[in-house]
RNA sequence: UGGGGUAUAGCCAAGCGGUAAGGCAACGGACUCUGACUCCGUUAUUCGAAGGUUCAAAUCCUUCUACCCUAGCCA
């Protein structure tokens, strides 16, 4: 029988970075969907006694994206939902495209995401049990040996609207049949030579069951087996088998294998299976300005296109969290856009919201300048220095406060000032009074500019009896704005992203070869204190992050992870 | 042209014969030392279409339409 090995979480799991899980423990959610009303119903009959089992089967080909998310919020939650069991299972029967380091990484981003598994297996620790129920099978004259080469194999499948034909070689006699595929996985043949085929029917409508082919030859190394075998299961008829030795009982999988389901249960029903598990079908998740091919994904990272798997604009899960998502965000994210059988695409929107959701009361703020524009304060005393004191969190008092400097050179974003304010525009404009945020009122009176005409410098004015928390209420000013103090402040470098795929006038979806926004910004002094990953708001900007790479003692780097809203329109 | 699926608002999505939940987005307004947050309000007389059954239909029946999947020795 198969060897069951690893059946814990390891500690020492490849972890490229630091988690941080913001939204703390998994609470599963209190919805529900037409896969747990099923499963309702089988707990009501007994029809598995009272057991759920899942498991989330990836192929160890590539990394796992946000699609890959939702799979397995649905597997593992189902399963705590219901207080039964859910296993990590690697599908790796195709040798030719899987190797070690795709499974490190997706033990780490299921782990990343907050859930465990109740057992870890391979497909590939079935591998003997597999060959022992397709010898059954040919006993059984329910599978055959097929000399035939994949092209013939094509040919005689038919079409959409033809039936197949019968091989020449489906009735080769049980004897036969067995000596055959004891040689073939004894290496007597070459790759393609021979395959196992299923004896179902030609002449199904559903061409999954026109003698599937359930065995082919692979001479190649397997990235778990080795060299053991030189024969290996197809999909189709490992799957099944796969479920049933687990114990699986709801069996989920994505909407393209529905036709798929009655080869599911004509294996497990040769076999004779008690209590065979059931295949449900579920659609898969596309957002809108992201892409979810591996094979495209795999495109970008190949041309450069990006940085690399785990580049921020990425929908992969490694992406995603270098971008500063956090695990609980995606959850809820998973949550909210439900399970159902339709083809749909969520609206990018919805992610973005559940991180500023998530984001909004644990992070703390700070003061960032993206486009530095100049401000002397004309009647502040020049090389004096004074600490204002700025609440850290607006949503959360228990994060307490922060002092800051301020003195007669600061710098304001250059947004914030218009040469000719357009209409409800309520920030710097020669002759307007606004709030320097935990500072004073300033009033600009002039404005300097250079030989091009741009605007280098603001004049202002200051009132001392403005003071924030001086209580003073004898007027009030519509705009408040950030600033940093000149002398003291922190030259950070800034990422700011749009989306890596956008729509074009088509309506089709295609690269922008312009989604990332560099700017050399100056922060407030403390920032200088951020380590990899921090992750903070920037004021009446966003939410950035520390790069987890590029950050270190003397350099930050911030990804922005999503902006803040605005109503502002010009 | 076979077979298998799916259609409820701009986007997700509940609903399972008793008179259209919720979220996101959008739009008003209140509040605001973040044009954020929060709060309050608005947004489907109608469920892909047309018939039928019923006192009553998004839900049942019939026909039609659109879209998705499917002819790997991939998963």
């Amino acid at each position: 029988m198969c060897e069951i090995r690893d059946t814990t979480n390891k500690k020492d799991d490849i972890i490229r970075f630091r988690i941080q899980n913001l939204k703390g423990d998994y609470k599963m959610s209190e919805s529900t969907n037409f896969i747990h009303a099923i499963i309702e119903k089988d707990l009501e009959n007994k029809t598995y006694g009272d057991q759920v089992c899942t498991r989330f089967p990836p192929e160890p080909n590539g990394y796992l994206h946000i699609g890959h998310a939702k799979s397995i919020c649905l597997n593992f939650g189902t399963a705590q939902k219901y207080h039964g069991k859910c296993n990590l299972r690697f599908d790796d029967t195709n040798p030719v495209k899987e190797d070690v380091e795709y499974v490190d990484s997706i033990k780490g981003d299921v782990e990343w995401l907050g859930f465990k598994w109740d057992n870890l297996f391979f497909a590939s620790d079935y591998f003997q049990k597999m060959y022992e129920c397709a010898t059954e099978l040919v006993k059984k004259g329910k599978a055959y040996v097929c000399d035939l080469t994949a092209d013939e194999i094509k040919a005689y499948r038919g079409s959409l609207t033809q039936p197949g034909k019968h091989s020449p070689f489906r009735d080769r006699s049980i004897a036969e049949n067995l000596e055959l595929f004891e040689k073939m996985k004894n290496g007597e043949f070459n790759d393609g030579d021979k395959v196992l085929r299923a004896k179902i029917d030609m002449g199904s409508p559903n061409i999954n069951m026109r003698d599937p082919v359930i065995y082919r030859i692979s001479n190649a190394d397997h990235h778990n087996t080795g060299d053991q075998w030189c024969i290996y299961p197809m999909y189709d008829y490992a799957h099944p088998i796969e479920d049933a030795i687990e114990g699986i009982t709801h069996s989920i999988c994505t909407l393209e294998f529905e036709d798929h389901r009655p080869l599911y249960d004509w294996v497990l029903a040769q076999l004779e299976w008690p209590q065979p598990p059931q295949q449900i079908e579920f659609a898969r998740l596309n957002i809108t300005n992201m892409l979810m091919s591996k094979r495209y994904l795999k495109a970008l990272v190949d041309n450069g296109q990006v940085s690399g798997w785990d580049d921020p604009r990425m929908p992969t899960l490694v992406g995603l969290r270098r971008r500063g998502y956090t695990p609980g965000a995606i959850r809820d994210f998973c949550d909210r856009i439900g399970v159902s059988k339709s083809n749909s695409t969520v609206d990018i929107a919805m992610l973005e919201h559940c991180i500023r959701e998530d984001l909004q009361t644990q992070v703390e703020s700070k003061m960032v300048v993206l486009n530095p524009l100049k401000v002397t304060i004309t009647n502040y005393p020049e090389g004096q220095v004074e600490e204002v004191e700025v609440e850290n969190s607006k949503e959360d008092e228990t994060k307490g406060n922060r002092m800051v400097k301020f003195s007669k050179h600061l710098f304001v974003e250059q947004e914030d000032f218009m040469l000719a304010p357009s209409k409800g525009y309520f920030r710097l404009f020669k002759g307007n009074e606004v709030r320097f945020k935990g500072a004073y009122f300033l009033t600009c009176q002039d404005f300097v500019l250079d030989d091009g005409g741009n605007v280098v410098e603001l004049l202002c004015t200051y009132d001392p009896k403005t003071k924030s928390g001086s209580g003073f209420s004898e007027r009030k000013v519509k705009g408040t704005i950030h600033w940093v103090d000149g002398s003291s402040a922190a030259k950070i470098k800034v990422r700011a992203y749009s989306y890596l795929m956008v729509e074009n006038e088509n309506g089709e979806t295609i690269f922008n070869e312009d989604s990332v926004k560099e700017y050399q910004a100056l922060g407030e002094e403390s920032i200088k204190g951020a380590s990899p990953e921090d992750r903070f708001q920037f004021f009446r900007h966003g939410y950035y992050i520390a790069d987890a790479f590029e950050t270190n003692a003397s350099e930050k780097v911030f990804n922005q992870i999503v902006d803040l809203k605005s109503s502002w329109k010009k």
